[in-house]
DNA sequence: TTGTATGCAAAGCGTTTGCAGTGAT
DNA sequence: ATCACTGCAAACGCTTTGCATACAA
């Protein structure tokens, strides 16, 4: 059976804080607010579980760390700040991706990921939202 | 100034002749074929002049270490097959992603990586073209 | 009391780096 | 003869795991 501790619960609140997707890292240092001495290693051994039990979910951004999130009930994806480097999530998604795949294959999942500027960063920097692909 | 080594040969060799991005203990493989005791060092070594050149590209995939394929021209995503773990080129986009993103963010580019399984690993499975997004 | 959860430290794993020796120019 | 390149092994950063202890049930 699964226990209701101190750390677990700050774990599983730090996630749920949050309007973004953590670092197991930054899951520690908001855990460690609620539940000072909390280690690295239990952070890992719970995030483990709560993606098991479909509370939260791995947020894999090419080349970075896994981030998690708590479930969303609904399909999205992300954006990533080339300046501040927070991500963001995105609630459209394109679609109709099925058909992008050579014949034969059997397309039932994406990930979509888009880089660029927060608004925060473009105004301070003062750029426009240009139109790149 | 850069010099041709039997090593660097082997390892731009193995990327040329790979139809899909390879990871760093594939190329190691490939390149031992032309260059018996070349190393990893040697190969990640090789891999980031590479990338710096602008010869290889690093392809970043959730959750997957790194691989690199050799710099193709044009604009395309990748399919990784979830039976076999390959990673196939798609060189459709759905482009128009500029507009997925919250009002103020500028988005200048995008990652897209579909996931299934690829036509050799479907047939042998027995699986039909299912059209899940 | 029982056994899951925790903290610590060590171990893994992929990648990078220091160093002395090798070899392309 | 230079000095960039290489192999080896150690170092690194992130994640996982073994083990004895702590604590929820």
């Amino acid at each position: 059976m699964e226990r209701n501790t101190r750390q677990r619960t700050a774990i599983r609140d730090a996630l749920e804080s949050a309007a973004r997707p953590l670092l197991p890292q930054e899951v520690l240092d908001r855990a460690k607010l609620a539940a000072p001495g909390v280690s690295l290693a239990t952070v890992y051994r719970n995030l483990k579980s709560l993606v098991e039990d479909g509370l939260a979910r791995p947020v894999n951004l090419p080349g970075e760390s896994t981030r998690f999130e708590r479930t969303h009930a609904h399909h999205h994806h992300h954006f990533q700040c080339r300046s501040c480097q927070s991500v963001f999530d995105v609630h459209e998604c394109p679609g109709e991706l099925v058909h992008l795949a050579p014949p034969g294959f059997v397309v039932q999942d994406h990930d979509l990921t888009l880089y660029g500027y927060c608004a925060p960063c473009a105004q301070s920097q003062g750029l426009q939202a240009k139109l790149l692909t």
